[in-house]
This record gives C-alpha cells, sequence and structure tokens, in this order.
DNA sequence: TAATCATGTAAACGGTCGTTTATATTTTTA
DNA sequence: TAAAAATATAAACGACCGTTTACATGATTA
C-alpha cells in the first residue's frame, strides 16, 4: 500500500517534475525510465514513488497540467493563426515543450485518457468560446490537430520536406491552414475549394 | 551472430508480417511485444528472430513499405481535398490502417529515420508532384501534417469535439483545410484571412 | 533529552523484454 | 535410403523495468 506521503518538500518533487517532463518530452512514456528521471533531478530513484505513487502518477501531475492555450487567447482573433504559428516555429528546443510532448507521449495507453481530458477542458474549451459560427468545439478541435500534425511532422518525425522549407513560408502556410479554421463558413455545405485560382 | 536466413517460407513470414502491421498500429512500438506478435500469427517466437533479425528489422518490413498515398492521387487535385477527408472517415478500426499506425509509432526512435525517409519517398514526393504553384514539397509535408494530425485526435487521442462533431461537418473542415494547401496563392505573403465574412 | 515524524538511501523483488542457444522436425537433395 | 539443408520448437539468457522493502538520517516536538 503507498499513501502518497503528504509532500512537503517542495524542492524534491519539482526537481523531479521538471526531470519527468523534459524525459517523457524527449522519449516518451514508454521510452522514459524512472532511474533516468531520478538521475536527472537528482534524486534518489524511491522518492518518486513516495512523493508521486506511481510513474502514471508522475505522469499526470506533470504533463496534463502543462497543456493550455491561454497565451494564444490573448489577443484577437483575426490573426489567431499569424500568433499561432510564430509560436510553433519559435520553439527553441530547449526545455520542456507542451505540445512536442503531447504527441510524442499520445499514443501510450496510460496517458491518452488524462490527455484527452486535459485537452478538452484547458484547450478546446477555452479556444472554442474565442469562436464565431457553427460547430465551434469541432472547429476548435481541428485547429488542435493541425497544431499537433505540424509538430508531429517537423520536430518528431523531422519531415525534411517541412524542415527545408523556407521558415517564413511554411509558417504562412500554418497560419492560413489555422485561420480558415477560425474564420468558419455560415454554410457547412462541401465547397472544399477555397481557391483564390 | 544472425544471418537472417534465407527466406523462402513466405507463409510464416506472411503471417508474422500481418500479426506485426495490427499489433504495431494498436500498441504502438514500444507497446508491442514480440510475444504478442508470435502468438497473433500462431507462430513460434524464434520465428521472428530467423526471418526479420530483430524486433526493428520486423517493424522495417511491416509498416514503412505500407506508407503511401498512390490511392489518393488517382482523381482529379481539384477534389483531392474531399477524397482525402473521405478516406479518412472511413476507416473501420478493422485490420491495418497505415496512418493510424505512423501516428502510434512515431514517437519511437527506433522508427522516426524510416518513417521519415519512407514518407518523403512515398508520400510527400508523389504528392508534390501533383501540386501547382510554389513550394510544393512543403505544402505537401503539411498535408500529411494535417491529416496526421486529424488522425492523432481523432483515433489516438479520441478527442471527444471530433468524435462528437456530425461526421460530415467534420469531414468538410478537414476537406477544406487539405484543399487549401492543394490550391496554393502564387503570393507568399501572409493573407491568413480567407474567410468569406 | 527522548520520542516522533518527515525525508532520504541502498538494495532487492518479481516480471517482462528482446535475443539466443541447443535440439527436434520436416523437406529437399544426392 | 542416406545425407544435408531448411524450418520449427522449447527453454533459457542477461538486461531493464516499475515497485517495494528495510534502514539511516535529519528535523520537529513534547
Amino acid at each position: 500500500m503507498n499513501t502518497q506521503a503528504t509532500v512537503v518538500s517542495t524542492r524534491t518533487a519539482d526537481a523531479i517534475l521538471a526531470a519527468a517532463r523534459q524525459q517523457f518530452a524527449s522519449h516518451g512514456y514508454d521510452g522514459t525510465g524512472l532511474r533516468a528521471i531520478s538521475d536527472l533531478a537528482g534524486v534518489n530513484l524511491a522518492l518518486i514513488g513516495r512523493y508521486f505513487g506511481s510513474k502514471e502518477g508522475l505522469f499526470l501531475a506533470a504533463v496534463p497540467p502543462k497543456l493550455e492555450i491561454r497565451a494564444l487567447l490573448s489577443g484577437p482573433m483575426s490573426s489567431f493563426g499569424v500568433r499561432a504559428a510564430a509560436i510553433m516555429d519559435m520553439k527553441s528546443g530547449r526545455g520542456f515543450d507542451p505540445m512536442t510532448a503531447l504527441v510524442r507521449v499520445a499514443a501510450s495507453p496510460a496517458c491518452a485518457p488524462a490527455l484527452r481530458i486535459a485537452l478538452e477542458k484547458q484547450v478546446v474549451s477555452p479556444l472554442a468560446m474565442r469562436l464565431d459560427g457553427p460547430d465551434a468545439r469541432a472547429r476548435a478541435g481541428m485547429i488542435l490537430a493541425v497544431m499537433a500534425g505540424y509538430d508531429l511532422m517537423l520536430r518528431v518525425i523531422g519531415l525534411a520536406a517541412l524542415q527545408d522549407a523556407g521558415s517564413t513560408y511554411r509558417r504562412e502556410q500554418l497560419a492560413a491552414a489555422l485561420q480558415q479554421l477560425v474564420d468558419a463558413n455560415a454554410d457547412t455545405d462541401t465547397d472544399a475549394g477555397i481557391s483564390t485560382g
């Protein structure tokens, strides 16, 4: 029986959380070992069990709370696309990036349910509230999907077709795709062609 | 030393490949055990080593060759979006779906390089050849990213915002997002707003 | 000071993993 | 039929995993 000891030593717990975020984000859930986390945190292995109960408990405390979109919603929605694309392209690679962590970890059954709940509450709902037009939630989900797919191909797969593209052009493509989902048509019939040609 | 025995018994090897595709696609790379594959294939565990050398060898033989987009390129590109969206929504869940497999497996370091190469050659290149306008390869990469992100959110995460949406509406959003990337503007300045409003 | 509790440590547990070995069976070849 | 090669099997290997135990230290409190 593990009674999830009353956490008081914030120092140690925070070190574990930071190390866990970094490891989960760069090696996925299955690819991350608790010993790698404890070593990186400079902490004894058993303390992970003491503070977070289990690997899954540590993951739940570390990653899902970081999935949020507040920063992107603080401006006018008419420029959401360019802002989102700028942020997606600005990532430093250092530190913890929630979107990349999401993509690297999503396939693990222990993670998916918690990610789904966190994304619905902390990303889809706030975003949908800022969207006019029909099916705001579905469009918010599509926006999230586009951002995640972009991160998956650019950073996890390392697709050369995206990496080689001029970052300004690539960013504009992403911005346009996102903005189209923000600026929804009122009619929902299949006018798939929005081409200018 | 493992000399990757000259494969003659196609029966056994095919059974292993089929089982491997199903397991990799539904449980990811790390989440799939070789014993689960051999059991599903009705074959002895050691035969996997005999025919494919290693787990990674089996993966490389099973999944990357299945990543291709030929079927989607056999019609006019003016309706690529609706065709692609229809296929993405039609998936049965039974059998082996290359796109879902890709998304579930991409985060594993043993898989990503092979996936990158296969995607560039078998998806991005043929698709880019069918795209007019500037930066065809980058746009092809973006199209792939949108499809992968859609699959990731709908099937791997199980995002309710997408699952609850009427499938026709959801499909039209996807079709429009894809078609926009097909019908590229010649000018590349940041006219993110294509809204009708 | 003595007792109590929080915190940190070292070592081991059972289990699963990918891989390999040694042996048996079947099929082919001479 | 006898030798040889291909194919299949059972069992074990060492390594790593998440988790737990038993113990040591430090701080707090009565």
